[in-house]
DNA sequence: ATAATTAATTTGGTAAACTAACTATTTTAT
DNA sequence: ATAAAATAGTTAGTTTACCAAATTAATTAT
C-alpha cells in the first residue's frame, strides 16, 4: 500500500514535469529553470546559497541551472563587494515578463487536473501529503 | 491550491528517490535500474518494448538503463529467433537475489514513512491520487 | 523480387540530479 | 599574525530524462 503510494507519487511527478515542459518549450525555458527564475523574481539580488535553501536541491545542480540561465541572458550576476565569494543574481529585462506569462500559462495548464476532485478531497490530500513529506524529511535527516 | 499540490508531489517524489538511492548504493544499483530489474524479474524474457509499455518512460532512457545493467552483468539479452529485431531479457544469477533483498530493504525503508497516517487516510489519498493521475494522462494524450 | 513501410532498438545531444573534489575568500582560533 | 576551519561557488564524472535521427530487421505493397 505504501509502496503503491510512493510509486504513484513518482509517476504523478513525472507526468507533471512532462506536461509543464511541453508548455514551457514555447518560452524556450525548462521547468527547473523556471523554478529558479521565480525565486530570483521574488527576491532580486538573491545569492545561489539562498536559492539553495529555498529550493531543496543540491549545489552542483543549481550551479548548472544558474549558469545556463546566465548563458542564455535570462539573468545576470554581480560580484558582491563585501564578500568576494558571493554573487548577487538579478533577472534581466525580458525575464520579468516571462515570469508573468508563465503564471497565466500554468494556471491554464493546471486547472483541469482537478476535474472530479472536490475542494474537500484536495484539502485532505494535502494534509496527508504534508505529513508524508515531514516523515520523509525526518528520515533523511536521521540518515545523515 | 492545485499548484501547491503539484509542487509538493514533486518534492515528495524527489525525496523518495533520495531515500531509496541512499539505501540502494549498498547494493551498487540505482533506483531506475531497480525498477527495470523488477519488471524483468516478474516476467523473464520480456522485451524492451514491453518494459517500456509497463513503465511509461521513454525508449532512449530505457535503452541506456538496460545497457548499463547488461554491462554490469545484472541481466543478459538473447536475440529472438522469430524476430531478429527483438532481444529477450533475463536476470543473471545474482540479480534474482538482489530483487529479494531489495524488497526487504524497501519495506524497512518505507515503513516509518506512514507514521501518523491512518489506513483510512492512505486509502483516500490513493483514490485522489489515482484521479489526479488519470487527469494528467488525459491531458497528455489530448496534447498530442 | 525490389521498394516502401513499420517495428525494435541504439545513438547523439542537452539538461538535470547527485557525489566528490577543488578554488577562492572569509572567519576563527591559537 | 598566521594557520586552520568554514563558506560560496565551480568543475568533473555518472546516471537519468527526453527529443530527434539513425540503424537494423521484418513486413507489406507493387
Amino acid at each position: 500500500m505504501v509502496k503503491e503510494m510512493c510509486y504513484k507519487l513518482n509517476k504523478s511527478s513525472m507526468l507533471y514535469k512532462r506536461i509543464m515542459s511541453k508548455h514551457l518549450e514555447k518560452l524556450n525555458i525548462t521547468y527547473a529553470q523556471l523554478m529558479v527564475l521565480r525565486v530570483i523574481d521574488s527576491e532580486p539580488g538573491i545569492t545561489a546559497k539562498e536559492i539553495l535553501m529555498k529550493m531543496d536541491t543540491d549545489k552542483a545542480t543549481l550551479s548548472g541551472i544558474i549558469s545556463r540561465l546566465e548563458r542564455d541572458n535570462y539573468i545576470y550576476r554581480v560580484k558582491n563587494k563585501k564578500d568576494g565569494r558571493v554573487r548577487n543574481i538579478f533577472l534581466s529585462q525580458g525575464s520579468k515578463d516571462i515570469c508573468r506569462r508563465v503564471n497565466v500559462l500554468e494556471e491554464e495548464c493546471i486547472h483541469n487536473l482537478v476535474t472530479g476532485i472536490s475542494e474537500e478531497d484536495t484539502k485532505h490530500f494535502l494534509r496527508v501529503l504534508d505529513l508524508f513529506i515531514m516523515n520523509q524529511e525526518r528520515r533523511i535527516s536521521e540518515q545523515n
